[in-house]
DNA sequence: CTAAAAAAGGGTGAATTTACCCTTGTACAC
DNA sequence: GTGTACAAGGGTAAATTCACCCTTTTTTAG
C-alpha cells in the first residue's frame, strides 16, 4: 500500500533552528523526506496558490507564528485546500487553541516535547488513517463538548465596556467614552455580574484577564 | 588556537523533537559535536555531579522546562560550576527571564527562531570570546540598569495584601482573613495606591498581574 | 402586523472604596 | 537616650460601586 517513494512533507515554523533541525531528523527516517519549509502561514500560502499542483503528503504546521499564526493558516487551508492533511505543532496545551486548530481541519494536534517515536508514528498515521489524537487532546474534545453546552456569549458592546473596565476609569467615565448614558453601562455591569457569577468590577477584571478579552 | 577536536556541545531542553533535531543539525557542523542531552535541568545536574571530570565546551539550556527550568539551573551552575560556558535557549523574550538568566552566568541568550547560521556564530563566539548578546539583549540590559533606579521594593505583607485584593473579597474581608485591623488594611492600600501611582483597586489589580504577583 | 426580546435609560438606597488627617507603640540607629 | 521609621489602628466625609425595581424605544421573530 505504501507507495515506494517516501512520503512528502512541508515544514511551516519561523523557528528557524527547529525547523531546519527537524528537516534533519524527519529526512533521516526513510518513509519521509521534507520538500519545503516556510516560517509563517503567509509565505506558505502564497506558495500553494502558486503551485496548485504540489503534492504534498503531510504538513507540520507550527501553532505561534508572527506574520500569519496557525490558526488563521488553518482557517485558510480549511476554506482552500481542505484536503490537506496537517499536524499542528506547538509548545503549550492552550485549549482553546487546540480546539481552533483541530475546529478548522488539522489532522493531529503534538506538542513539542514529543519523543521523535511518536512522532514518527503520528505522522505514519495521520497519512495512512487521517488522523492521530493524543490522550490529551482527546480528552479535551470531551471537556469541551461539556463546556460548550453552558457557553457564555457577550455581545460586541459588552466586550468593549470589560475593556473599559480593566482600567482605572470609573463607570461615569466609561460612560462618557463609549457615549452612553451612566446608566446604561450599569445596565451592562448588571447584566455581565449576573451572567459571569461574579459580584465586583474586580471579578470582572479577572475573568477578562483569563478570557484573555484584554492582554496585560 | 582551535583544537583539532570538535567542541563539545551539551543540549538540556525538553522538547526532545526539537532536542534529538538540534543534535543532528549541531553534528552537521565539522566544529561542534553534541555529546549529550538531558530533558531538564535536574537530570543535568545529577549527571554534573556523577560526572566530574566530565569536559564539556558549551550547553546549550532551554529556559521553559518542566521539573528544573533553565532558571533553576543557571542559578545552580553559578553556585557550583560558574566556569562552565551557558547559552540559553527559549521561545520568548521575556524580560525578567532574560535578566535572570544573565545575572546567574549565562553567557548568551538566544532565541528559537535564529537562524542556524546566527546559532553557529553564537556558540563560536561564546567558547572563543566567552560570551554572546544580540542586540536584543543588549537593549534589554541597558534599560533594566535604568529601571533599577526606580525600583518599587514591596514588603511582604503587602505583597499577601495584594494577592488578596486580586479577589472578590471585600477590604474588610480581607483584614479578616489576615487578621489585621480594617484600618490596617486601609493603610496598606493607601501606602500602596501612592508607590504604584494608582488610584483604585482595579489598578492594583492590573499592576499585581502585570508584575506576575498573582497569577490568573 | 404583533408579540416578545433586547437595548437604553432612570431612581433610590445601601455597601464599598477612596482620601485625608491623626494617635500609639515598637524597633533601630546614632 | 533621642529621634526616625514604620507598623497598626482610628475618625470622618466624599466618591464610587452595587442591588433592585422601573419605563421607553428599538429590533426581531413569527
Amino acid at each position: 500500500m505504501k507507495p515506494i517513494a517516501r512520503n512528502k512533507i512541508i515544514i511551516v515554523d519561523d523557528h528557524l533552528l527547529f525547523s531546519q533541525s527537524l528537516q534533519l531528523l524527519i529526512n533521516s527516517f526513510k518513509e519521509f523526506e521534507v520538500i519545503n519549509r516556510f516560517e509563517n502561514g503567509k509565505v506558505f500560502i502564497t506558495y500553494l496558490q502558486e503551485n496548485t499542483d504540489s503534492d504534498v503528503d503531510l504538513i507540520l504546521l507550527d501553532v505561534n507564528m508572527p506574520v500569519m499564526d496557525g490558526v488563521e493558516t488553518m482557517k485558510w487551508i480549511k476554506e482552500n485546500r481542505p484536503f490537506l492533511k496537517v499536524i499542528a505543532l506547538s509548545v503549550n496545551d492552550d485549549e482553546e487553541i487546540i480546539i481552533k486548530m483541530i475546529a478548522n481541519g488539522a489532522k493531529g494536534y503534538l506538542l513539542k516535547d514529543t519523543s521523535p517515536e511518536i512522532f514518527k508514528e503520528a505522522m505514519s498515521c495521520v497519512i495512512e488513517k487521517g488522523f492521530y489524537f493524543t490522550e490529551l487532546v482527546s480528552g479535551m474534545l470531551v471537556k469541551k463538548a461539556n463546556d460548550d453546552s453552558k457557553k457564555i456569549n457577550l455581545k460586541e458592546k459588552e466586550i468593549v465596556f470589560i475593556r473599559h473596565a480593566c482600567s482605572e476609569k470609573t463607570y461615569k467615565e466609561i460612560a462618557s467614552e463609549m457615549c452612553l448614558s451612566p446608566k446604561t453601562i450599569d445596565g451592562y455591569r448588571e447584566c455581565l455580574f449576573d451572567k459571569l457569577e461574579i459580584k465586583t468590577r474586580i471579578g470582572l477584571v479577572l475573568y477578562a484577564i483569563k478570557h484573555k478579552i484584554v492582554l496585560v
